[in-house]
Formats: C-alpha cells, sequence, structure tokens
DNA sequence: AACCTCTTGTCAATCGATTGCAAAAAGTGT
DNA sequence: ACACTTTTTGCAATCGATTGACAAGAGGTT
C-alpha cells in the first residue's frame, strides 16, 4: 500500500502536480486561484496527503532542518537548551518549523567528524554546537564551509562563529564579589576541567575581583579531574590541607559543589558556618538539598533563543550581519552562603 | 560553490556515475572490480566526496532514520534511555548506522499528532515512542500502518505495540518484599499519576505483596498529582495524618522519595529510624543524598538494546515476529531503609 | 571457430516535489 | 469586437543517487 503521493493526488483531482504543489505551499499559494486552492486543500487534508520532504530538500536544496551537536546529554544545562532552542526552531507563524537533529558527541574529536558529515549527508541548514571542544575547531571550520555554523554554550579559542554564550567571567566575579560582601578573606575555587573556555572565564572573572578587593585565593587553585560530584569530594581534601584554611568556596559547577558538601558532611564540617559554598547552574539538584546551595543561574532562556535566532537569520541569508553575545547570568543566593 | 555530486566525480573519473554508486555502497561493491573500486573510494575521499542522503533516501524509500517520541527531556531515565538507544543505533560493522530524530511532545496529544506526522513526512524508518500515554493510542495505530512503532518504558492499555519495558509490578513487589523481611507491619505508598501504566503497575505489584503477607497499606494510597519532589512534600502531610502511622514508604520514583525526605527533615524526622523509605529509578539523585536513597535500578541497557534491535529486525523485514519483553529491574538497598 | 559463462560497465528510468517558462483563460478599457 | 494586461494553469526540466536491463569484453570449453 503505497503513500499518496502529489501526482496521484492531482490526477484525483483533474489539475495538475504543479497547481497542486502551489496550492500547499506558503509563499505561492497565491498563484492559485483562491476556489481551486480551497478545493486542492480540503481534499489534501481529506485524503490524509503528506508530502515527502526528502523529494523537496531535494528540489529545494533546504532541509528545514538542523543539526545540534552536544558534548554530554547527561549534562542538565545542556539538555535544557536543547529543548529550549527546540521550542524557539518548532513552528511559530511565520517561519517554517525546523526538525533538529541530535548527537552526542562526549567530546571525542573523531565522533565529531563523522557526525559532523552525517549531518552535512543530511543537507542540514545549519549546526548548532553546544559546548564544543578546541579539539572540534578544525572540523568545525570546515563545515562552515558548507552551512552556518552556530556555538553556544562554550566559546572556542581563537575561532570566530556567530556564538550565545553565558558571561562566565561575569558570573565568577559576581560570585567573589558575593564573598566580599560576606566578609570573606580566604576564598577558593574547585575549578572544572581547563579544557574548556567555560571554566576558565569562571575562574578568571572570580580571580580579578578578589585581586582587587584583596582577597586570598588559598590553596590558589584546585583542579578538578571532571566537573562532577565525585571530584568535589575529592577536592575537599586538597582544601583541608591548607592553612590557613578558606572560609568560602566557589565550585565551577553544581555537581562540584555538591560533592564537596557531601565530603565537608563525612567529616562533620557545616554549611556555611565552617565553609560557605557557591556552585554554578542552578540545577534542580541545588534547590532540592538540605542546605539549599547558592548558585549562578545560567541564563538558559535567553542563550537558546539567541543560538535559535541566529541560526534562523543565517539561514535565510548566510551574509547575515551576525552578532555574537555574552549573556550574563545572576547569582542566587540561598542557604549555603 | 555547489557541493561535489555524483555526476562530476564520475565524470572526473572517466567511468559512468552507476559504477560509482556500486563502488561506495556496502552491499554491490562487489559488482566493481576490485582495481576500479578501489580508484573510486580513493579518489571521493579525496576529494572530500559526501553523497547526499536526502537523494538516496528519495530513491530507496528508507532514510536509515527514526523518529523518536519523548514526553519530557527533562527527565533522567528517558535520556539515559534515548542515550543508550542511540549507540546501540549508531554504526556497528555490520549494519548501517541510523541517525535519530527526537521531538518531545509533553505528553500534549495534538504535539504528538503533529510530531508524528512530520517524522512520516521525513520518511523516518520508524518511530519509538517513549513513554507515552493512552492519549497518543489512536495516532500511534495509524503511524503503525506506514512504519514499525516501538514502545518503550510505557505500555499502551488496550493496543498492541512491539514494546520494551521495565516490569514495574516486580519492581513493586520487590519493594513490599523488602519492606516485609524488614519487619515493616504497616506501610505506604506514594503513587505517581494514574495516567500512566507505569504507576499502576508499581502500585499492583507492591499492593499483591502486601496482601499476600499481610502487610498493612495504611492510608491506602496517596496520588501524586505530579511525580516531582514538589508532590513528594506535600504527601507526607497526608500520610502523617493517620494513625497508626506506616513505618515505611514506597514512592513511586526518586524525586518524590525526595520530596518526602525534604518534608521529614522539615518535621525532625529522621529516615530510615522514623521512616524507612525506597524510592525508584536510581537516578544519580538517590547516590549523592545525605542519606543514600534505596531504590529501584532501572534496566536501561536491557530497555534500550532491546527497544533498538526490535526498531532493527522490524525495519529489515515488516513481518518480523517480534517479542515484546519485560526487563526485570533490580531493588538496591542504602541506608533509607 | 562457435558457443557459453561470467565479469564489468553503461544507459536510462525512477523516487516525489518544485519552479521557470509559456500557454490558456479571464478580465479591462476603448 | 479588439487589443491589452493580469490571473490561473499546465508542461517539462530539475535536484542526486540507485538499480534493472542490457551490452561489451574476457575467458573457458568442445
Amino acid at each position: 500500500m503505497a503513500r499518496l503521493n502529489m501526482r496521484e493526488l492531482a490526477l484525483k483531482l483533474g489539475v495538475d502536480r504543479a497547481t497542486v504543489s502551489r496550492a500547499l505551499s506558503n509563499d505561492k499559494a497565491h498563484l492559485v486561484a483562491p476556489a481551486t486552492r480551497e478545493r486542492i486543500r480540503q481534499a489534501a487534508g481529506a485524503a490524509g496527503y503528506r508530502p515527502d520532504l526528502t523529494a523537496a530538500t531535494l528540489r529545494r536544496g533546504r532541509s528545514h532542518t538542523v543539526g545540534i551537536l552536544v558534548s554530554d546529554l547527561g549534562n542538565e544545562t545542556f539538555i535544557d537548551v536543547i529543548r529550549t532552542i527546540f521550542r524557539h526552531l518548532d513552528a511559530r507563524s511565520d517561519a517554517p518549523s525546523i526538525t533538529p537533529l541530535i548527537a552526542e558527541t562526549l567530546d571525542q574529536p573523531d565522533a565529531t567528524r563523522r557526525l559532523i558529515h552525517t549531518f552535512l549527508s543530511r543537507r542540514v541548514d545549519a549546526i548548532i554546537s553546544l559546548a564544543s571542544t578546541e579539539a572540534d575547531t578544525a572540523i568545525l571550520q570546515d563545515a562552515a564551509r558548507e552551512v552556518p555554523v552556530v556555538l553556544a554554550i562554550r566559546a572556542i579559542a581563537g575561532a570566530v562563529f556567530p556564538s550565545a554564550l553565558c558571561d562566565d567571567r561575569a558570573g565568577g566575579a559576581m560570585v567573589a564579589t558575593h564573598f566580599a560582601e560576606r566578609g570573606h578573606k580566604i576564598v577558593c575555587q574547585v575549578q572544572g576541567p581547563p579544557l574548556s573556555a567555560t571554566f576558565k572565564n569562571r575562574a578568571l572573572g572570580f580571580s580579578e575581583v578578589c585581586a582587587s578587593r584583596s582577597i586570598v585565593e588559598m590553596p590558589q587553585r584546585i583542579f578538578a579531574e571532571t566537573a562532577t560530584s565525585g571530584a568535589g569530594k575529592r577536592a575537599l581534601d586538597a582544601l583541608l590541607a591548607v592553612s590557613p584554611r578558606p572560609t568560602a568556596i566557589f565550585a565551577h559547577n553544581d555537581a562540584l559543589a555538591l560533592g564537596v558538601i557531601e565530603a565537608m558532611r563525612h567529616r562533620g564540617l557545616r554549611c556555611p558556618e565552617d565553609l560557605a559554598i557557591v556552585g554554578f547552574n542552578n540545577t534542580q539538584l541545588s534547590r532540592i538539598l538540605a542546605v539549599p546551595l547558592s548558585t549562578v543561574d545560567y541564563p538558559v532562556e535567553e542563550v537558546s533563543r539567541h543560538a535559535g535566532e541566529l541560526v534562523r537569520n543565517l539561514i535565510a541569508d548566510p551574509s547575515y550581519r551576525f552578532e555574537s553575545r555574552l549573556f550574563t547570568p545572576s547569582l542566587i543566593v540561598r542557604a549555603s552562603s
């Protein structure tokens, strides 16, 4: 039982398939007489006609599809951004809806290359790369010669792409300022893996404010191998080894913060009395903890909307004078600090 | 700068495009002389030729694409299943790799209908529906007349689809048995929204064991409007209103369990001394809590693998005698019980 | 030399929708 | 009634890869 196609529908109605095509299209519908148009639309609806988008794509050279690359689908913030982008790409009255293709790279450059090639083979109209690493730069630049490539969440050093990012530096600065206002003199950062610009910028913003307010960072910095709660637990050991001991900690994301808090609990340290702590991302977890976690709220909505708009505009006009933007996060103070 | 297509590549090599097509294909490569085949493959690689999959799809009637419908992308378990399915659909030496299209329904039937139509228009080879509700039955049955439809995570009452599910009833039973073994006489369930078969089955399995072991459920059942921690908090009030008071609670998922625990903390009740609690899903959260949560581990790997295999087999042969399977979860006992 | 088989490659049709061009139809003004 | 513009419709080529049918050539057998 083959699907109904446009040729058959046209035959049934006694018109040419060109007329059917025009009647059902958005932009050329005015080329067909109103009466005919309605007749065709009625019939198409009644017969359950559904156009074959692969055929349309082939002919038009436009698939109404964008590829989304993400390093880790387990990351709540990434998922939030993806689903928000979904919403912005989905049907709005004016523009046609866009179907997203998603691929998880797990930060492996060869997987990334393969996935990008698949995207291009499937003729995506654009690619959005969420949280890419510098290892992907060359591949993305290659891809960018065929379709617009937009970056979200993570910038890539030394490469200029249209992008929608969080101002991580400002976020780090907010935390330091907050610590200063609460009178902390000795503080410490638990930094995520430095291969990502995200964590470098958070560190930078934080350190700048510390320097200007003559707050001491001690130990100067603790690097977590991964941005997970397990690494956070281990970080506390390094932190307690120094003297004088810091009174406040900036963990580069909520998972790290949670790890630190758990480790504190095991040692009988109390939060915030013995050690204040602030995380980053405002994940569900942060609201839920026994001691609700102070954290920096990630501007998910803004980043996603801008990424979506960049993509829409660049697809419409590849020479569009895009504007990369940094969105400012906001500090949420809860009990942990 | 138009993309290199097969015609041009063939021209450059002085062979017919048919020969190029066969040389690059997997199943028909033996129809081309080994020397020519290698020459063509080399050239294709060097020139960075990438086949246009929309054209291939149009001609073959096979897109090597499956649509994945999911009710809520914020749900950790759903995401886990999706990414595991990804892995099983991705390239393995034997079969060609399949690109997943993802859509979030938010349990809205009209959105679901629209998304399924998009999938079909894009000629997906199959649809996997994760956690669909009964409202979707008719739409899914419609779709099933065009492509194989596979269910995962949630069954739909009164409709037979190939499916890969968790044996929620067994899971519920395990929890009840566990409570019985620990000597609890009065227990209670905090049940998720009953529109989903998942929660009904968990409740059923639990109650059956309680009945057979003469354990009292008191209050008989508490319904949470949503399966979230907020609802869990409110559930505790209902629970404490009764007398005699239960000594153990089965929350239908970890978020609900967390809510109950938080509410307990606010009232100064201790877990497990005052009230034992077991959740469901074994989310990251459950491991991380101050009192690590006993929970039922969801068989993510098995469910995903089976769903993937069903899809692969049904695509290869629509009349494949599929086997729907229930996978048994396992109880993980931690400090909370 | 005649005949057969097997390999290798070419030709051309095909998948289904879109669109430039031109023909037909309808409308307008004199 | 005629010349004209404008609207509506049809024709046919096109997007790029795949594949059935067939031809040309190579090699083997009697």
